[in-house]
RNA sequence: GUCCCCAUCGUCUAGAGGUCAGGACGCCACCCUUUCAAGGUGGAAACACGGGUUCGAGUCCCGUUGGGGACGCCA
């Protein structure tokens, strides 16, 4: 049997993490199997549902390299296939009509708590005589379930998992407006769409008994369950809004990269031994639900941001150019011509210091910038008289500099600090504030490299002649 | 409240009866060094508690405590 799977969101918010992991659970269990991954909107609950979401969510998939192998199924398409389930199990007399209202529901509710009993629906219209029914009330359909005996899921990730069908109630199907429930909805979708392998949140956990009990009245296999454990903030309570960026958007903007962030999250809550990062090949080959562990982990943006540097370093430089263009936009920098081949040409040196792409961003911005440069006050500091002099004087020197390679260069200005009995690192930090306008940079004489001949003494002048708007705030 | 699930360093985890309880992130120290990183070396850091079962328990069973989830004509 081909594997079959679907990641399902209802389109009420952005993709988030949790969701994200769930789909990339259920994505590489489908390459792992060789089978399909699918998509379903579940968009059953038109109130909640905007199209914003919806575009959100596929958006979201899009950057995490999780589209589904076809296009999505919007279950608000298929209201009528799961009225007709429903009307099937009316007829079989395996579902029926109650006419309880509101507020009978919510006197039984009341009632079960005050005596400490679970609240459920009590049954009322189960086997009574619908021509008793109350003029005027639209009645709802339940599902006849079983009332004795229990029902049991094996979970491929929690075990055996029973429940005492007196815990459960007849879960309502259709709405008395005629619309079907979730719960109908997913357990007629899931049959038709062939799911082989549910996996999904741990939260659907007690759902899914009441869907095994839908697929046993409807007489449909039902597939395999893997309830993955949730995700849990930095304090263990339930990730919220709080914890921080909850959508995948949002780690896009904080210049994450795609792969990093299927890594950390397949780490989160599955393991293979020592193994810690892995490319999607490994990921693909050695995932399997037997590996996913059974508590709920906390997200450790530390970790992330270590991931998301190895995989910084993974890139080629060019990807690298290619991905940074949209983050210096924002600051006006606009990647192209001789600016193009500083970053190519200074990338090793900047992706060793940057775990995001907006910090590599901001540690490459001055190869990009236009004299005269910015610079930063605590580097400007290291700009004092002194050393504004020594710049004045190395330039020219360093216009006639022969080769212009890295060695050359140190051997000239180790040789120029020693011969004007100035140390050499005071002399280097004035020259990276000179030339990068931060007290942090690549090293010097790489920078000097990158940048060339004309724009290093350029640059040198610049700084001796007190040319260069201060800013306020630094690195 | 009822039902269900979970429990190894601060965090993510390895461990499928016998291990000096391993790795990773983070943290600390040292090395490298023109800054900051990166890299290298080393270090501190855990089996929630109590009972069983067993020659032997982090591993199996029960309980306690703690955490989480679900209890809608939401999904």
């Amino acid at each position: 049997m081909s594997v079959v799977v679907r990641f399902a969101p209802s389109p009420t918010g952005y993709l988030h993490i949790g969701g994200a992991r769930t789909a990339l659970f259920n994505w590489l269990f489908a390459r792992h199997h060789g089978g399909r991954y699918l998509l379903r909107i579940e968009d059953t609950d038109r109130a909640r549902s905007t199209e914003e979401a919806i575009r959100a969510i596929l958006d979201g998939l899009h950057w995490l390299g999780l589209d589904p192998d076809e296009p999505p199924v919007f279950q608000s398409t298929r209201f009528d296939r799961h009225r007709e389930v429903a009307l099937r199990l009316l007829a079989e007399g395996k579902a029926y009509r109650c006419w309880a209202t509101p507020e009978e529901l919510e006197a039984m509710r009341e009632k079960a708590r005050a005596e400490g009993r679970p609240m459920r629906y009590d049954g009322r219209w189960r086997d009574r005589d619908p021509a008793e029914a109350p003029p005027g009330v639209p009645p709802v359909v339940r599902l006849k379930a079983p009332q004795e005996g229990e029902t049991v899921i094996e979970d491929l990730v929690q075990g055996t998992i029973r429940v005492a069908n007196e815990q459960l109630d007849d879960m309502v199907l259709l709405r008395s407006d005629g619309t079907p429930t979730y719960m109908l909805s997913v357990v007629v979708d899931d049959i038709d769409m062939g799911i082989t392998h549910v996996i999904r949140g741990h939260d659907h956990l007690t759902n899914t008994f009441r869907q095994k009990q839908l697929y046993d009245a409807i007489g449909a296999p039902c597939p395999a369950f893997a309830h993955i454990p949730l995700i849990h903030g930095p304090d263990g309570a339930k990730l919220s809004k709080r914890h921080g960026a909850l959508s995948v958007t949002e780690y896009r903007e904080m210049g994450f990269l795609p792969e990093a962030m299927r890594c950390y999250l397949l780490r989160l809550g599955w393991a293979h031994g020592d193994k810690e990062l892995l490319t999607d090949a490994e990921a693909i080959a050695l995932f399997d639900l037997s590996g996913v562990g059974r508590s709920p982990a906390r997200f450790d943006m530390a970790k992330l941001l270590n991931v998301n540097a190895h995989f910084l370093r993974q890139r080629s430089d060019a990807e690298l150019v290619e991905l940074l263009r949209p983050f210096l936009a924002k600051e006006g920098l606009v990647v192209e011509g001789e600016g193009a081949r500083r970053l190519a040409a200074g990338m090793a040196g900047l992706k060793a210091r940057a775990r995001t792409l907006v910090e590599l961003a901001r540690g490459a911005a001055f190869y990009l910038r236009p004299r005269p440069l910015p610079i930063a006050a605590d580097a400007a500091a290291r700009l004092d008289e002194v050393h504004r002099a020594a710049l004045a004087e190395l330039g020219p020197r360093l216009a006639t500099q022969e080769p212009w390679e890295e060695a050359a260069l140190e051997a000239t200005c180790r040789g120029f600090a020693e011969a004007r009995g100035m140390k050499f690192a005071g002399l280097a930090q004035a020259l990276r504030a000179a030339l990068t306008g931060s007290t942090v940079s690549p090293g010097l004489f790489e920078v000097m490299v990158v940048l060339g001949r004309e724009e290093v003494v350029g640059r040198l002048e610049d700084a001796a002649a007190g040319r260069n708007p201060v800013l306020p705030a630094s690195n």
